[in-house]
DNA sequence: GATGAATGAGGCTTCATTCAT
DNA sequence: CATGAATGAAGCCTCATTCAT
C-alpha cells in the first residue's frame, strides 16, 4: 500500500531498508523534537544524503502520511473491532473518539500539520483525514439516530475537537488531566440544561 | 504602567516614544501577519533597530504581553459588566466565554504562545492567562453552585477550550462556522445523556 | 555513425532503440528548456534510468554532439548546395554564415558549449565546429581571393561571430531586430572608410 | 555615490570596513571563478557570515554593481578624455569602444550578467548599462552626422557587440587574439563592397 | 539609550554522477 | 545492459539575538 505500485516492479532491497531505516529515524527525531524536526536533521541521523531523503519523501507530509500508515491500519483494525462489538452507537462514538486521540497524540505537533492538510487540497495528509473523518460521520450518524448524540454536530466538528485536544496536550508542560478533561468537555459540555 | 520600575528613574521621553510606536507597530504586523511575523520586521517597520526592540521587549512574549493589554483592559471591563448585569450564572459564564474567544482572536496564531504560556512558569503572558483563568474560575463556581454548570469542570479547562478552537479556527481555510461548531460542543458536548 | 564501434559487435536492440529514444526526448527537452536542461529530466522524460542515459553519452556534449548530428547533415548539404549554386564567394560566405546561424539557433543558449568546445582538446563537440570552421575558412579564402571579403579575417573569427550573435539572442527579452543588427555589423562593420 | 545616503547618517566604521573587505574579496572571487562564484564562498573568504554579506549585498547584481563602479568611474573619465580630446568622432568612437571593452573584460564572466540586465527593468546593472548605452548612442551619432559611421546602427548594438566579444574570450582558453579580430570585424566587418 | 552590523546555525533543495542490483 | 537508488557537495537564504559603537 505504502510503495509506489505504479511501477510494477518491486523496489530494490537496499532501497527498501533504506526507505524502512528513514521512517525508524523519522519517528524518533518526530517522536523526539516533535514533527518540526528538520528534513536534514532526519537524512543526517538516518545516515543518507538529503537527497535520499527527498527522493523517497519529497514533501515532508509525505514523509508524515507514510510514518501515519501503521497507525493508520491500527486505527483501521479499531474502527472495525468497534463496529463488531455492536456497542450502543454512543458508546462506539465515544471509542471511535478516543481512538482517534490516541492516534493524533502519536508525535508532539502532529495536530498541526493535520489541521492544515484539512485546509488544502493537496496535501499527503488530506487523503487519511478525509477518511477519518467520514469513519466519524458513520458512527456519528449512528449515534443521532439511536437519540445518543445531538443533532447539528458534524463528524468535521468532532474530528477537529480531537485535534483540538491533542494540541492543547502538547503544550510542553500540559499535565496529562487536561486532554481527559477537554475530551470530556467536548462529550458532555459544560452546561447542564 | 509596564515600565521597568527597578531602575527607580522615569524613563526618558524619546524611550517612551520609542516603546509606543513600536507597539504601534507590533499591532499592525500581528494583525496582518499574525504573531510569527518577524522581529526584525517589526523593528525595521518601527524604525528603530533591533536592538531597540530587545530592550524594550527581551522577548517575543513580553511583546506579546504589552499588546494585549489594551485588550486585557476592555476584557476586564467585560468581566466588570457582565458581573454587574447580575444575569444566571450560566448565561453569565457563557458571556465570558465569548468575551475571552474575542480577546484570543485578537491576532492570528495568538492561540500558540498563549499555550505555550500557560505550560512556563517565566512567561510574560503567564500572569495575564492566570488572571483570566481565575476569572474564568469565579463564573464557572458561580454556575457551578447554582446548578448551571457541571461539577468536575475547572476555568483552566474552558480557557484551554477557548484557546482551542481559536486554533482551528486559525486554519488558513477554516470556515466560519468552524469555531461556532466546536464553542458549541465545548458548551453543550455531543452526547445526550 | 555513433555507435561505439570499438567493441566490434552490434549493439543490442532495445539499446538502440533505448538510444534513439533518449534522443527524441533530449531534443525535446532542449528546445523547450534550453540546453542546461537537467540530465536528469531527460532521463526521467525518457523513461530510462540516468544510468542508461550515461551508458549511451558519458557527458553532456556528447549528447548535444549526437544531437546536432541531424542538423549538421543539413547543415553539410546547405554548404553542398552553396558551392553548387556558383554564387559570387561573397554571397557564397554570407549565406553559410545564415546557415550557421540558423545551425546555432537549434536550441537556447547552445551557443555556451559550442564556445567551451572550441576551448578543449577532448569535447565531443570540437570535432564538429572545426568542420565547420575548416568550411568557412574556404568559404572565406574564396571570397578573400575574390576581392570579396577582407584579408586577415579567419574562419574562426566568423564562427565565433556567429556564436556571439547567437548568444546575444538568447538573452531573454532579447528583440528579434537585435541578432540581425549584430549580423550586419560583423558583415559590415560600423566605420566608413 | 555607493554608501547608502538615504539614511543621513555616515556607515559605522566596521560596518564599512567590512564592506570593504567584502567587495575586495568578491573580486578576488569573481577574478578568480568568474562571476558565478557563489555567495557563500565570498562570506566565507571573506571571514563573515551569509547574513552579513547579504546585508551589505542582498542580490549578486548589486554586488557585482558595487564592484563595477570603481570601474565605472574610471570609465566614465576615459569617456571625458575622449571627448576633450576633440578627436574625429568615428576615432573617439573606437576608443570608446576600446574602453568599454576593457570594462566588460574585468570579470570572468561579467557579460552573462550584463546582457541579462539589459533584459530586466530591475537589475543593479540596468542603470549602468542604460548610461553606458546613451554614451554609445551620443558618440555613434557624431560619428555618424561626421559621415564616419553607417547609419542604421544603434548605440545599442554595439554595446551589445561588446559584450559578445568579450563573451567570446571569456571561453576557457581562447587566445588574446580572438578578442580583436571580433572587434575588428565588428568595426570594419568582413565584406569589401 | 539607541543603533544597526554581525553572527552563524540552520533550513531548504537540486543535480551530475557512480555503482550495487 | 538497464536500472534507479544513493550520494553529498553546493547553492540558496532567513532570522533571533548579541554587542560594539
Amino acid at each position: 500500500m505504502a510503495q509506489d505500485t505504479s511501477s510494477g516492479r518491486a523496489p530494490r532491497a537496499d532501497a527498501r531498508k533504506n526507505r524502512a531505516h528513514i521512517l525508524e529515524t523519522a519517528e524518533k527525531v518526530f517522536a523526539a523534537n516533535g514533527v518540526t524536526g528538520s528534513m536534514d536533521t532526519i537524512a543526517k541521523r538516518a545516515g543518507v544524503g538529503p537527497g535520499t531523503l527527498y527522493r523517497h519523501f519529497p514533501t515532508r507530509e509525505s514523509l508524515l502520511a507514510e510514518l501515519l500508515q501503521t497507525r493508520d491500519r491500527e486505527l483501521e483494525a479499531k474502527r472495525q473491532a468497534i463496529e463488531q462489538e455492536r456497542l450502543d452507537p454512543d458508546t462506539a462514538l465515544s471509542e471511535w473518539l478516543d481512538a482517534l486521540a490516541v492516534w493524533v497524540s502519536a508525535f508532539d505537533g502532529l495536530s498541526e500539520p493535520l489541521r492544515e492538510a484539512l485546509s488544502e487540497r493537496t496535501s499527503a495528509l488530506t487523503i487519511t483525514c478525509q477518511g477519518f473523518i467520514t469513519s466519524t460521520d458513520k458512527f456519528l450518524e449512528a449515534a443521532q439516530e439511536a437519540g445518543g448524540a445531538r443533532s447539528g454536530v458534524r463528524g468535521r466538528d468532532l474530528f477537529l475537537g480531537v485535534l483540538a485536544t491533542a494540541w492543547v496536550s502538547n503544550a510542553a508542560m500540559a499535565d496529562k488531566s487536561t486532554a481527559t478533561a477537554l475530551a470530556s468537555l467536548l462529550r458532555s459540555g459544560w452546561v447542564i440544561d
